[in-house]
DNA sequence: TATGTTTTGTACCGATTGGTAAATAAATAA
DNA sequence: TTATTTATTTACCAATCGGTACAAAACATA
């Protein structure tokens, strides 16, 4: 028995092997739920998007919510990762660019579907998709007050002023980043959502305080 | 024949009257649409909300599009008629100001649903919205567009400088506006949102141009 | 009272929703 | 080969979707 290939495969699975690629298949999830939002996107269409029959999509992943939170836990690593990379910039007011550059960006992405899909996910719905619509409003005040940390510690190392209102300028920031999901949803182009961000960085951070 | 009772009824209608208020009916429409959005929105809550059967809503307001349109008629001449009154204020300054403050108090005002409908009321959706979808998207350009109109003027008038970029200004607005939208609607209190529009205020009209 | 007109309530329509039972197919293990 | 395990396909489920046929009820006119 060789140690490498024990290693790599410590036990073949025993039954018929699946025939489709798990994260392709939830790749393809992923733009239907983003394209459609939760409620939008029906089991009929996501089934042919995925390529394979509704059986094995709920053999795989679980019900239509469970696909879902895969789907967005896929997106947030993959395609949003920048949202949660740029908290990591030395000084807020380069995360702040990079936050809203990336953003639109991201946003205007010829190869994504149009919008954030934590904020068009499912922002009006019926009452069975209340679960959905409150995580998704979970996960947006989350990234919310990890701005405002970040502001915080902007303020403690002095480059932001001791009077800065650290949580109102992360919800203005989260403001304009749903505001822009909406207008690239709208169709608006690259170039004029960048002039919007510009006026904004224009005076950043001079509007504090 | 009295002439005033001739001219206040000229003819009694025929058949068995109406058994509700329309205008009632159609608050209630809107409220429904209003929280849930078009396709969030069943027509068997509809019923229920109307408090009138089926064979009634569709003989008297049309299909489910036709009743969204006239609930959308009556939210843009009611709660939202501000966003269209403030097009006359003296100065861009003044409309920017009472644009934003009353943006905010529309949202968070508590007879109402939160979020704007405009914004949210088929922000995603299956593929049979489309139409609707694309409505609202024309409703939101139009507005934008009037914005940008009323800062034309200002800048004719010299109270913005000849260098402005009154489109770009525009959709400033109308992203803060939409951002907005999906704050209230996560639950954002009205003087958290106050205290953005503080931000931005604080430094208008510094970041034109 | 009789007739014509319109609205009402009930009961239903075909299509689609999310979800699944059951048989077959493809792999490994004995 | 035979048994076991897992995945696939087909066909279907109850519930809900938007929308409507039909008859009874409530009015004005004659």
């Amino acid at each position: 028995m060789n140690t490498k290939e024990a290693i790599k495969q410590p036990l073949k699975p025993r039954g018929r092997p699946l025939a489709f690629d798990q994260d392709a298949a939830l790749d393809a999830a992923l733009n239907v739920f983003w394209t459609r939002g939760y409620e939008g996107a029906s089991m009929t269409e996501l089934t042919e998007a995925l390529g394979i029959n509704k059986p094995s999509i709920y053999a795989t992943f679980g019900n239509k919510e469970a696909l879902f939170r895969k789907a967005l836990a896929r997106y947030l690593a993959g395609p949003a990762a920048f949202v949660t990379e740029v908290l990591n910039e030395p000084t807020a007011k380069g995360m702040t660019e990079k936050f809203l550059i990336g953003t639109v960006e991201f946003l205007t992405n010829e190869n994504n579907p149009r919008g954030c899909m934590i904020v068009q996910g499912a922002l009006t719905c019926g009452a069975g998709a209340a679960l959905i619509q409150q995580e998704l409003v979970g996960y947006r005040k989350n990234y919310e007050d990890k701005l405002a940390e970040r502001f915080e510690r902007a303020k403690s190392s002095g480059e932001l002023p001791e009077n800065t209102n650290c949580s109102a300028l992360a919800k203005y920031l989260a403001t304009i980043h749903q505001g822009l999901s909406v207008q690239a949803s709208s169709g608006a182009s690259k170039d004029e959502l960048m002039a919007v961000v510009a006026l904004i960085l224009k005076k950043w951070p001079a509007n504090i305080g």
